[in-house]
Formats: C-alpha cells, sequence, structure tokens
DNA sequence: ATTGAAAATGAGAATGAGTCTCACTATAGT
DNA sequence: ACTATAGTGAGACTCATTCTCATTTTCAAT
C-alpha cells in the first residue's frame, strides 16, 4: 500500500508559469507586479531551495533592502511566497505550495543549508488525519502543516 | 491533572524528575544546577506548554534577561530545553522531547498561541521511516523532526 | 574552615535582522 | 495629460537576543 513515490497525481498543482500565478494574484489584490517583485520570484524560481535575503542580494543586486523585505511579505500575503524561519541568523523564502507543490525540508543542523523533499502520498494523508485529529480535540481549525528533519547534510558529516 | 496517555511503548522515556536530569547533565559538561537555572526549570515544567522569555519572567521574576538567556542556552546545549523559532516576536521555550516525551504542536497563525499534541505511534514511525528515506537519497543524516499543525485557535476562530 | 580557580550573575552596551517613515517616482484608468 | 493610487529607496528605528566585564558564587582541595 505505499510502494508508489512516482508523480502521482498531486492534489494542488503548480501552475508552470510563477510570473503569471504572481501576476494575477496580485492584481487580485489590487497590486502591481512590478520588476522588481518579478525579480523578486525570477530569483527563487532560479534557486533550488529556500534563499536568504543576502542570498536573494547576490542572485538579484540592487534592490532596496527594504523593498525586497516588502514585496516578499506582499507576495507572502498573495501567497505566492512561502517564509521559513529555521531559528538562524535569517529567515528563508521559497515559492508557497501552490506553485512548488507540498513538500518538507531537510535542514542541516551545522551549516544550516536546506533541501527539499517530498514525501509519499499515503505517508501525507495519514499525517494530515492524525493532525485534524488531534486538532479537532483541542477545538483548532486546522490550516497547514510544517515537517522538517534535522540531521547532517553530507558534508558537515564528512567533516565532523 | 496531566492526562494519563496510554502508556505506549515510547522510545525516550520521561523522566520523572526534570531537576534530577537537568543536574546530572549540567555536572556531565562542567557546569552547575544553580538557583537560577532551578528556576528556570520549574517554570518551564510548570507550564503546559511552550513558553517566551516574557513569559517566563513573569513565572520567575527577578532572573536578569542575559542570565535567563543565557541559562536556557545551556539548558538546550545540555538536551533538557528545547527552543523552538514560530516565526512571531520572540521563540518559544520548552522542556526538551527527552523530558516530555516526542510531541508536536498546534500553533495559532492569528495569535501564536502553543498547544503539545501526540499523534499515534503508527503515524509516528511511518514519518520517520519516510524521512529517513528521504534523508538517504539526499546522503543526509537524519537527527530529529518536527512537526508543526497551523491553523486557529478557537478563541480566534470564534472572533473571526 | 580557607582558599583559589572556574563558573555564574547582573547591568547595561552592542548587534543586527527586519520594519517603518517619508519624500519621490511609476503606473493604471479616465 | 491628469490624477489617484501603488511602489521605491535610503536611512532611521525597533527590539529580541547576545556580548562584555566587573563582581559574586560555587566546588574541590587543602
Amino acid at each position: 500500500m505505499d510502494a508508489r513515490s512516482e508523480g502521482e497525481a498531486v492534489t494542488s498543482e503548480a501552475s508552470s508559469d510563477p510570473h503569471a500565478e504572481a501576476a494575477s494574484r496580485l492584481q487580485a489584490a489590487g497590486q502591481r507586479y512590478t520588476s522588481g517583485r518579478r525579480e523578486l520570484v525570477e530569483a527563487l524560481a532560479g534557486a533550488a531551495r529556500p534563499v536568504t535575503l543576502p542570498d536573494i542580494e547576490s542572485i538579484a543586486p540592487g534592490l532596496a533592502r527594504s523593498t525586497a523585505y516588502r514585496n516578499l511579505e506582499a507576495l507572502e500575503r498573495c501567497g505566492v511566497v512561502h517564509r521559513l524561519e529555521t531559528g538562524g541568523d535569517h529567515a528563508y523564502f521559497e515559492l508557497a505550495e501552490s506553485l512548488l507543490g507540498h513538500h518538507h525540508h531537510l535542514i542541516c543542523v551545522t551549516c544550516g543549508a536546506i533541501a527539499d523533499i517530498e514525501l509519499d502520498g499515503e505517508t501525507e494523508s495519514r499525517i494530515d488525519d492524525s493532525l485534524a485529529a488531534a486538532a479537532r480535540e483541542s477545538g483548532f481549525v486546522p490550516l497547514h502543516h510544517s515537517l522538517d528533519l534535522y540531521g547532517r547534510c553530507s558534508s558537515c558529516d564528512a567533516a565532523a
């Protein structure tokens, strides 16, 4: 009942074009898809992993910090960008799950590097069910979950 | 008072006395279990949920902030305390899983309140297996995982 | 008991990620 | 073009957390 991990019918199909998605979502909120915002989305789409603000600055120089943070927040409110806190100095940003698909993270406790992973559908639905049951007991309305694995990446493990 | 969860074969049995545990772990690291540290552990053990530093200050007034943070860090290094980052203003602290048992969190996206939950053992082992498989593919050495459910707590949901 | 080395403390200074302000510029719709 | 609205950049600002350092406490060995 579980040997299935290939490209299955994922519930939230990722739009092929993050830019189109961002533009329409922003517009729906009465906001504009400016070149600065486009650069942000481009930087996030180009990175294979979540990135910090310094990362973004080195990928796309010339964006004022205040503007970058402001736009990241605007994009987050529209559901285009997701921010994750890891306890490190900086927050990490990535495209939201509606664009990237539902996934989780491997986080290196030594160097902080993050990689995306996906779990098989059966495990996911089991998680959802268990969490929903626990939420119900507490009077919680569930919205979404995050599941991160902490460990040592191959290079940090080799160095230890 | 504490709901006796079905005493399943939990891998890490919680020590009945957090203080004894803290004392021995600190000592093993060449550190002392001072009264200030004892107060911290007492505060964490007394709270049924993760707490912020301001919470701690109101529970146990009189501890200097710098000392509180320093000791929380010392206790974290010894595996007595666990810090969790939620993206809110403050970090949350709770006793480590070796004392509290493995559990997860419900986090209210509106007010930030956190509650502890436990999942059934079968779901847990399934999660572990899936994560371990994903980690292996990435050359990651798994250490531990965190699984948090974001949603709206009953009072925030009622207010909306 | 006394002492001395190591560890802990408190008060405040310092750090720095992230946010806010505001004057200015760009855009969309008429 | 005109105007109302949204976005931008530069830097000031906030505030949680960390650092510094002089003083105090603890522990172990005398």
